[in-house]
DNA sequence: ATCGGTAGTTGAACACGTTCAAGAAGGGCG
DNA sequence: CGCCCTTCTTGAACGTGTTCAACTACCGAT
């Protein structure tokens, strides 16, 4: 949460143009203040008085109050990459491991319950940069999946061989229901939602397993070529 | 699409209040508008000036400029129900019915894709009277789960006892799956959300049709389990 | 040291959604 | 007809996100 270069661990980063520190700050400034009062309620010149600028310079390192999400974004994104590293360390088995990675998404976002769901409305925009779909948000997105990828990756399940590269996409869309059920949820703690993983895990599990079978082969190519196909 | 009284055919509705009237006119306004520029670019005021009336008088009769929007939807559904009654009508099997009702929801929204996919964030936001998981929304979609009951009580289709209840409102919330993907949906004529919807059906009439099969029972109950838990 | 250009910064101004105190219109009742 | 009360209507005013022309700070090149 503190702040904490992500690349570079060198003191000083010269490399980096001479606004960057007003940037940091102006995005730490914006953090605070949506954590502390909600997204509607923080104004850009609020932003911009509490970290002691201008209105227009907040404008000049993010194009738009909705860009100060995806800020948010990629920091959460950082951090539940860091929260599944022992999950992924301590579990072999697919499911505990899917489980604890979903779990420990929740996690990061639990603090952000309050905000998160206020905003995440401008990520469902398909026009929007902020869609987990769009071009812009493709960092994130595909370090998300590559960390589906090393839930399957590391685990010892067996997955039919047509299935296993879709695999971690599916379970990062997968990850994204997740996060709907969770912005609706209403229950306190949000326990639904921790009701949510602990019971679809299983079925996935099982359902990835089936996917093996001769049987069920035609319904796996199926599945698989509709996906291909919706795919662009 | 032309003004067309829903439910007392009479000539005159002297019961209804004396504004009902300018409300009519505010309405039809602003989804010409939408229509026609989109939603963002539609101002309030651009639709007062049109309607001729102050602006003021639009906030009598709606809320919000997103309420101007549930209109929208009450609309829509009217219109999907009675696209959906040539299929219910023709159709016997569970499959063409689901997929018939299903085309003709697309069908009715294709005209207004343009302007729907960016108003649709909207419906996203939990707090929002706009969610179709909303209170203010129970009307419409209670109506569009009671379609999908029709789909199944009319078809020739043996579905377990278990499951059948759930269903309707399952189907619908696939409904919504499709209507987001066509939200997303960039291809010429969003020909894949078509395709979408014919590859998806099958594969839901095979899931409803195996539900019966004693060997997967526990997999149906287990699912069925889940669904009543993060339901509230 | 001086110049020139890029990067950074400013705050007034704009258009928008929304609010609200004030007024007009209508109709029932004496 | 005159009164009152509800319903309806008005448009100026507020706070918001965003823009932009002007200005300043910095740095390499001359």
């Amino acid at each position: 949460m503190t702040e904490q270069p992500a690349q570079t661990t060198t003191a000083g980063d010269p490399a980096t143009a001479r606004g960057e520190q007003t940037r940091q700050l102006i995005r730490d400034t914006a953090m605070r203040l949506f954590r502390e009062r909600g997204y509607a309620q923080t104004t850009m010149r609020a932003i911009a008085q509490e970290a002691g600028v201008a209105v227009g310079n907040a404008y000049y390192y993010f194009g738009s109050k909705d860009h100060l999400i995806q800020e948010f974004y990629a920091q959460s994104q950082v951090e539940h990459r860091a929260a599944a590293q022992p999950v992924l360390d301590r579990e072999e088995a697919f499911g505990p491991r899917l489980a604890g990675v979903l779990h420990a998404g929740i996690d990061v976002l639990t603090p952000s319950h309050g905000f998160a769901a206020t905003f995440f409305k401008t990520a469902a925009e398909p026009t929007s940069p902020l869609s987990p779909f769009s071009a812009e948000s493709s960092g994130p997105r595909e370090a998300a999946i590559d960390l589906f990828g090393e839930v399957l990756a590391g685990s010892t399940a067996t997955v039919d061989a047509e299935l296993r590269p879709q695999l971690p996409e599916l379970l990062w869309l997968a990850y994204m229901g997740v996060i709907l059920y969770w912005v609706h949820d209403r229950s306190p703690g949000q326990t639904k939602t921790r009701q949510l993983i602990d019971g679809a895990v299983p079925l996935i599990d099982r359902l990835v397993a089936l996917s093996r079978l001769r049987v069920l082969r035609p319904v796996t190519r199926q599945v698989l070529d509709l996906i291909r196909t919706l795919r662009h």
